[in-house]
DNA sequence: ACGTATAGTTGAAAATGTCAACGATTGATT
DNA sequence: AATCAATCGTTGACATTTTCAACTATACGT
């Protein structure tokens, strides 16, 4: 037993501060969940040269939706010329195309290609495995009622 | 009602891209969730010269537990680097004091002052105003099983 | 036609994140 | 008891990310 002591105690300290009332706070669930998630869907990624960030954009440019650079923004919460960088570096890898657009000229579409929609097809199938370890401890029911609850707190 | 075509167009396009796949993916969901939370509980906080992060820390320090800074760094997903950082200011504000740990003198346990426990107190009716907010969106019960899934699933 | 507002882009500054090293201390092994 | 590897807090360097202010081109109301 002298062998385990260390894990023991380690594994007895990990959550020792879940106690704390801080662990009732939602902000504080969101970011350490999103912490471990965000690493762990980084890790899934990396094998296809994408992270959440590009990984986003591309599902986004492959939705059909023809969103606009300045949608992207928006919807993904970040500054404008961050998403420039992205569209570039998916731009330079043949991923995504910049098409201008229809009624604005000022704005540009992004759309995926089909190299793009088919590293997607296969990064998608990384991704989905990386949120069932994420969500190792939900069962189907949950995560469900998870997802369903974040969508409404988004958008009611 | 050409008056009202800008703000309706922009109200309709703000939510548009809601309808792409990556909505159903939950490290999305908790990314833009947090990603708004984080603002208005910042926002919330700098009333009192606290950001989310220095509130966590705060808190804890005030818990009981007596946490030591690696502790912290563990719980709250941060370098042990950041954890010096946010328990230096905070103690250069006379909110926590650092102890030499009990059984280890390596450690460094970080318990909240008096003012400490005072300031946290009027925070957190700040923090609790800006959590309904963000969660404007759910009725009680909903709130409660949101706080309840993302338990289950870090903590199991 | 004019002025104001917006889309994308660029670049700089500030904030954060990551990592490697170090002294002090610990605990296990010999 | 002496030693060796591991851990804690700390520092400083470096990379990444965020934030912001300009700028050009285009749109739109008046």
């Amino acid at each position: 037993m002298t062998i385990e002591t260390q894990d023991e105690q380690r594994a007895a300290t990990k959550d020792r501060l879940a106690a704390a009332p801080i662990s009732h706070d939602v902000g504080f669930l969101l970011a350490k969940l999103h912490a471990g998630g965000s690493a762990v869907n980084n890790r899934a990624l990396a094998e296809f040269d994408l992270k959440v960030r590009s990984y986003s954009v591309l599902i986004l440019a492959n939705s059909g939706l023809e969103p606009t650079q300045r949608e992207l923004a928006d919807f993904l919460s970040l500054d404008p010329s961050q998403i420039v960088a992205l569209v570039d570096e998916l731009e330079k890898r043949k991923l995504v195309v910049r098409a201008p657009g229809n009624q604005d000229r000022r704005a540009k579409t992004v759309t995926a290609t089909p190299e793009g929609r088919e590293l997607l097809a296969q990064a998608a199938i990384a991704a989905r495995h990386a949120e069932s370890e994420v969500l190792a401890a939900l069962d189907d029911a949950e995560a469900a009622q998870l997802k369903a609850l974040l969508r409404k707190a988004l958008w009611g």
